[in-house]
DNA sequence: GAGCGGTTTGGGAGCGCTCCCAAATATTGT
DNA sequence: ACAATATTTGGGAGCGCTCCCAAACCGCTC
């Protein structure tokens, strides 16, 4: 049977005040008397009651992640599995609990909202992969509720850390330059998203600092998917590009498919850049020459912010941009 | 900043017991108060502070999913995703949040567990994919903690959903026979699970049922992943089976890799059963054929189970095994 | 031994809600 | 109009913990 704290006060032949001291490592209790009710805690197997605690504290040591795809897409695209770890792992070692939510349906949206936030069930909100109109963030900023964006966003007073989607975009349209491309295509990601148009915006700056006009016939938009992809890049290949930069591995993995099926190679025939460096990217064959984004630590990152909010470690907003890395592979071609 | 039911009480002019009882939805409110209570309510924005009620009642309204895997593993097998779906799918229509809870390292289950169930942070729990001698389970019972377990477990005190595999592998194993095969192979599950066990167990009977002696050398045991079962189908061509039978479409997948790989064809001269019908048995080719087991329906089964435990609803164990059904589809062959 | 300062300890109160039971009110029957 | 019964309402108490402040204790100095 669950034990109280007043129980183990009682087995200690101490206060309740100084049970609650012992648990909360406070000091001011002599060495023998703190060892003492801790032997009686082991021996009864007591665990402070969450919802007890949490009245007073105002705290719940639960965190939120949430993502606003179907549990379908979740589980297809290999960035959020990556991306959980990284919070888990920081969760874990932090001792919060994480509650993951993931729903496409707004009605959904906004119940969960009600409940989890407005009960003060969660401590805080990751959010990753919504897009720019998810009225989710203008609903925390209106209740204070502490959150950080995986992910940029375009609102100063919003904490997130991202990756440099820009430069890493900008890094692989400049490697594919200077191996001598210059009819060079891309798949974007979905243009509703930050990073649809911070990878868009890196391939355009690689471009233009080269003088190459931009080709809208050679820029294509993905869904994030390796089907979306596929058909995309079949769209391109009338075009005859002879290298393309796809805003994503899984992406980029549709877009190989479609380069084979129309009989093309890879790299001699079309170079392919992709963005992420997911596991997948080094099993392909050719091995996919990508941008690495330190997803995990990303996640990691997101949630060390949080705890930094709820716990008034960090007060007023943040923003963390994380350094991505070109990895060179044979799909890109060489010299 | 979030309102208390006590200012709801005195914006209403009414006590706190009578905004207990609207927002509870008790009989012996008159309507006019119970109209202008919640006017109130929804003008203010109140929302019930979930600590509170839990403490009076000891219930939280959180539900536990608990799936001893690690993260990469739970993310890239077909079947946690479809059967998370079933779980949230009734959490939400039943207005419980979910948890969700994977780890492969025995301390950190210790961890999660003494922290999330003792300290009273969880209804109930769900657990699967566990191992037979996975130590959580002593522990739930030893507690008295409310769980279901999604598979079928060998303990009448504990309360399981299953589907029927010995009867689903039976059907796989005696349509191959049906088909003329005699030489019939099998790729098991892991064998430390229950699964694992009971679809060997229907290939054995419905081998025996026609006077086929069993034969070990036509019997290897996979570990559910794709690369396993490649490894496992490559040890078993060399005893030229006519026929396999492999305990899931994901090993399936990757014996039939291995079939491919050695020249051979499907299904002529191997002919392939799956178990799972997962969506990639009818995109593969050619078209696995299959034992369908409802696995969302699992999902939303063992949730009902435990929101019935929970509840009061349900009383003692249950057992229920979900019927499996034969999908054929072309890598078995016909007459 | 007395006084002072620092440390340790204990018990009341309250966090926001639900439940219980007595009081107040309304309804029905004679 | 009055009595009996049913319905509605309100306020105290407690769920298990943390915090606060006063009381008790200890050690040191004179």
């Amino acid at each position: 049977m669950a034990s109280t704290l007043e129980e183990v006060a009682r087995l200690a032949g101490v206060s309740r005040s100084t049970v609650s001291r012992v648990i909360n490592n406070h000091p001011n209790v002599r060495p023998e008397v703190r060892k003492r009710v801790w032997e009686v805690i082991q021996r009864v197997g007591y665990q402070p009651h969450a919802a007890a605690r949490s009245l007073v504290t105002n705290r719940t040591q639960v965190l939120g992640l949430v993502i606003p795809r179907g549990l379908v897409t979740l589980f297809s695209d290999p960035f959020f599995p990556i991306l959980i770890r990284g919070v888990a792992d920081v969760c874990t070692a932090r001792r919060y609990h994480l509650m993951l939510s993931f729903f496409s349906d707004p009605l959904q949206q906004e119940e969960l909202y009600r409940r989890a936030l407005r009960s003060r069930l969660l401590d805080g909100v990751i959010l990753s992969g919504a897009p720019l109109d998810d009225p989710l963030v203008p609903w925390l900023l209106q209740d204070n509720t502490p959150f950080v964006i995986a992910g940029r966003y375009p609102d100063e007073r919003v904490t997130y850390v991202d990756v440099d989607n820009i430069g890493g975009a900008r890094m692989a349209v400049e490697h594919l330059l200077r191996l001598g491309h210059r009819r060079i295509a891309t798949i974007t990601g979905p243009l509703t998203m930050m990073a649809g148009q911070d990878r868009l915006e890196g391939y355009r700056q690689a471009l233009l600092s080269r003088g190459i006009p931009l080709n809208d016939a050679l820029i294509v938009e993905g869904d994030f998917t390796e089907e979306g992809a596929r058909v995309a890049m079949q769209r391109l290949l009338p075009q005859r590009p002879t290298a393309v930069f796809v805003a994503s591995d899984t992406m980029a993995v549709g877009a190989m498919k479609a380069i084979r099926e129309a009989g093309l190679h890879i790299p001699d025939d079309i170079a392919v850049v992709g963005f992420d460096d997911l596991p997948i990217a080094s099993v392909v064959e050719p091995p996919l020459t990508t941008v690495r984004q330190p997803i995990e630590r990303m996640g990691a990152m997101a949630t060390e912010m949080l705890i930094g909010l709820v716990e008034g470690t960090i007060t007023g907003p943040q923003h963390i941009i994380l350094p991505t890395q070109l990895i060179v592979r044979a799909s890109c071609g060489s010299l």
